[in-house]
DNA sequence: GCCGGAATGTGAACGGTGTCAAGATAATCT
DNA sequence: AGATTATCTTGACACCGTTCACATTCCGGC
């Protein structure tokens, strides 16, 4: 579709009535818009522009403004999911994998931070998260895997909820406290961004708290 | 003022050619619009219709919408500075000072949600931290000293700034996170939101974990 | 006391926004 | 092929932030 697309482009041909992929395209038109200009500029009649569309297009494929942004919001917790996945996966062992899952979080969240805030304030008045969020290969469950592996008691769930939900509210503070201009020179002393949010995170000491029993493994 | 106002209304007076107090009237119906209406109704129109005036009125003394929004949160800031000493002053001990500022935090976010998340925001794109957020009788202010009360060494600014902004990053991701209706059951389980909130702090454990040495008191 | 400037209000206007209804165009199904 | 459905456009509406020219009121110097 893309190659369609340039192709197009390049031959100054017009484009047919019938986008092709309209949803799609808005949907990375709006990411695209959000991170390079910013939520201010994220109106629906400027994702409609990008597409190269009338304003009234995205009706069809999209019921709101919220609507498109909510799934733009999705995908981006998709791809915060396969994040986390993949720093669990090459942490050395069970015990760094909830380090670096904390710290796959909020590496994504800084690396797109508009889109965090954006993910966050869907995530905000949705009644349930979204689904992706809840089953196993989520950061909610990739969290609380971890937290098993590393020894906590899977008979007590309640604890096991608190541990994840406490470890989801550290990484939320700082990957939206973090970019603060002022901690600009506390980065700095520290050799970066990345070293103060390691710092931070071993701070809140939350992901190795529940190391008490060495990890099975 | 208010007597004023309350007055004319009664005896159905139309209101002066000016108002008197315009710029803390406008800040006021700002903050009662977007506690009551949401911040999607939070407009500059609007504000200016609660306060009974002309849309044009309040660029005699705001420079911008922005700049309104930015005196709302900075009014939000100063009385959560004023909710966080009240906390620590009322709390038994330097050792429960900090869990008292975590919580007070949390509850004073908790309240005025969308107040809190306009103070963030603001406070995002500001080079550095408003005023009141520096000194002694701030929330940092505060933090800090009840982390010296409660045994760090004041030697080490380092760690004391790390411990200090995790503290922070600790409260906001609670503050933020424990609305999710997602925790609707656990809070019901656990005997309502504060006690959700008690027991994430608890179990991020940010409060606490400075207690080395007994403190001095 | 008055008068002129400064402060504070109004009204109308501009461009931009979200949204919808009516109509045009293309793809698809029978 | 013809009818149905999906998709896109045009035009309109109300609302928004902002500005400009103008009206009203307050206040300090004569």
């Amino acid at each position: 579709m893309a190659h369609a697309e340039l192709a197009r482009e390049l031959t100054h041909e017009a484009r047919p009535y019938h986008h092709g992929d309209l949803s799609r395209a808005l949907i990375l038109a709006g990411r695209r818009i959000l991170e390079k200009e910013g939520p201010a500029a994220l109106s629906l009649r400027a994702v409609a522009r990008e597409a190269g569309v009338s304003p009234a297009a995205p009706y069809h494929h999209f019921k709101d403004k919220g609507d498109l942004l909510a799934a733009v919001a999705s995908e981006g917790w998709q791809e915060l999911g396969e994040a986390i996945v993949k720093a669990r996966g090459e942490a050395a062992d069970a015990r760094h994998g909830l380090n670096e899952i904390g710290f796959a979080y909020v590496t994504f969240a800084r690396a797109n931070p508009n889109l965090y805030r954006l993910m966050y304030d869907t995530a905000c008045d949705q009644e349930d998260m979204p689904d992706h969020a809840k089953d196993e290969s989520s950061g909610w469950g990739q969290v609380r895997a971890s937290l098993l592996a590393v020894g906590m008691d899977p008979g007590n769930e309640l604890e096991l909820k608190l541990a994840t939900i406490a470890a989801w509210c550290a990484a939320h503070g700082v990957a939206e406290m973090v970019g603060f201009k002022e901690f600009g020179p506390l980065k700095q002393a520290l050799g970066g961004e990345a070293a103060l949010v390691r710092a931070i995170l071993d701070h809140l000491g939350i992901y190795a708290r529940h190391v008490r029993h060495e990890p099975s493994a």
